[in-house]
RNA sequence: GCGCCCGUAGCUCAGAUGGAUAGAGCACAGGAUUCCUAAUCCUGGGGUCAGAGGUUCGAAUCCUCUCGGGCGCGCCA
């Protein structure tokens, strides 16, 4: 999931490619997978997204005018608000003026909050029932850009679901008064509170705050709730690794509502730093200068995100080099995959009989007799046991480093022994043998989410 | 203070369920191309597996503590 307040940065592209890969392996390994991403499009930072906008709406690329500490920043909210403006806007019923005048002092500290706050109720009266479409206007720009970048990256969910229809078709609701009558909320302070402290949790939790509104959490009950009831047993949920205190709750929720807690399985995604050569590049998220997904992909291509971002193991730290990444030598691991795989078709495509059929060389296997020879049976014959490995450790990583593994056995033996010898019998059984490469390459590749090049 | 992740070669990292002399790439030194792509391969030097205890016939791996790094501990999302 990520809020759809902004495009995605190289930290989501991380949590996209895991995600993605692991659902890719469960489903090799047998599993029937769906896959979701959950949009947290509810609440007030859909609001806080949507004054950012018409505040850029009106004053355009007039600097002078300010803006909102707490709002979102980026050349992205200059365009939203343009368009917003052209298509909704035309004819403004007000100015910039009239929208920020009289407003508490805003500052980069506590005021902030504040002016936001007072800075949306202004947008709110001037704007109307035109403030429900340009918060709608600016989610679904936000919302499109993720979904094509995504759909770019070969990332694909079945669904994104909403974490404000939730809200709006009672589900959240369903789930506390379950809650309630399982006689794990009280009231406190004006709040509703979840006594997660009977599940584990080290502190009771709030679900609706004094002024009636409801929590993230309650939001996120009422999603993996809703998530059970359409049928799947098991949820696999992939967060960033700043969200593990969350998971006691999470599944806290779950128990009270009479599921088992190992429906759920929490999966976290360590952050990522990107480095150009040796030096750590500037990522930070202040003033939206922030490197996204896409200006990442475009760097290094899309074959070379999705194998580094998968490279390590999730629950570490990643040094995304890109530098690294676009290197077209032996310490590239993806030229190195890509490579082999390329050298395999090309012996194929230098055949002097472009019909031939892998069939013809089974029946002389036998005079595979040379150590490579074996050595690259031998890794061949491990694939199964390590997609089942993989999966079951929820580990794309080990996929990873069994196909580096292969593609150095195969490397290995093509400067050993040439494939294409005159004695024919030989020659089949070889070709058979680096067809089978070729094949555990492609299928390996295709779990991964890269392309198996002809040629480099 | 409490919780989660981590600490393996100069650098980036593999080493699931404990098992023989701890592996790879980069970097460094040397070598291979009349032959299917040298974006490759072969050879070599380089490690007290953060430290200390413990369990075990056997520990990088399991347990405890210490040190070091990252991230959390809201009526934020």
């Amino acid at each position: 999931s990520a809020n759809p307040t902004g495009p995605l940065h190289v930290g989501h592209g991380r949590h996209a490619a895991y995600g993605a890969t692991l659902a890719n392996l469960l489903r090799v390994a047998g599993h029937d997978v769906s896959e979701e991403y959950y949009v947290n499009d509810a609440g007030r930072q859909m609001e806080i997204l949507a004054v950012s906008v018409l505040v850029r709406a009106l004053a355009g690329d007039d600097d002078s005018v300010h803006f909102p500490f707490a709002g979102y920043r980026g050349q992205y909210i200059r365009d939203i608000g343009q368009n917003w403006r052209t298509a909704h806007f035309s004819a403004p019923t007000f100015d910039i003026a009239a929208l920020m005048s009289s407003l508490p002092e805003d500052g980069d500290d506590d005021r902030k909050e504040t002016y936001i706050d007072a800075l949306i109720a202004r947008a709110e009266v001037l704007l109307g029932d035109q403030f429900a479409v340009l918060r709608q206007f600016a989610k679904d720009a936000i919302l499109d850009d993720i979904r094509d970048d995504l759909a770019e990256f070969g990332v694909k969910p079945g669904l994104f679901f909403s974490e404000q229809s939730l809200s709006d078709d009672g589900s959240i609701d369903a789930a506390i008064d379950t809650l309630r009558s399982n006689d794990v909320i009280y009231e406190k302070a004006g709040a509703l509170w979840f006594r997660t402290t009977d599940f584990g949790d080290e502190k009771d939790r709030v679900v609706v705050r004094d002024n009636g509104k409801k929590t993230y959490f309650a939001s996120d009950i009422g999603y993996h709730l809703n998530k059970r009831q359409r049928g799947f047993d098991r949820l696999i949920d992939v967060w960033g690794s700043d969200h593990h205190g969350y998971i006691a709750r999470v599944r806290a929720g779950m128990q009270a509502m009479g599921e088992a807690p190992d429906h759920l399985e929490v999966r976290l995604v360590q952050f990522v730093s990107l480095y150009r050569g040796g030096e750590k590049a500037q990522m930070g998220t202040r003033s939206g200068n922030f490197v996204t997904l896409r200006a990442l992909r475009e760097e290094v291509g899309n074959d070379a995100a999705r194998l580094f971002y998968i490279m390590r193991s999730n629950d570490q730290h990643l040094d995304f080099d890109l530098e690294l990444a676009t290197s077209k030598r032996n310490e590239n691991p993806v030229y190195y995959l890509q490579y082999a795989h390329a050298r395999i078709s090309n012996v194929f495509d230098k055949l002097d009989t472009p019909d031939w059929q892998p069939t013809q060389g089974l029946t002389h296997l036998a005079r595979l007799t040379e150590p490579q020879e074996a050595a690259v049976m031998t890794q061949l014959a491990r694939y199964p046991e390590v997609i089942l490995a993989a999966a079951e450790k929820r580990a794309p990583n080990v996929l990873i480093n069994y196909l580096r593994d292969l593609a150095t056995e195969l490397h290995s033996y093509y400067n050993a022994h040439k494939f294409v010898v005159d004695d024919l019998e030989l020659r089949d059984a070889r070709l058979a043998l680096i067809s089978a490469v070729r094949q555990v390459l492609r299928n390996g590749f295709a779990i991964l989410g890269i392309s198996a090049p002809e040629r480099m």
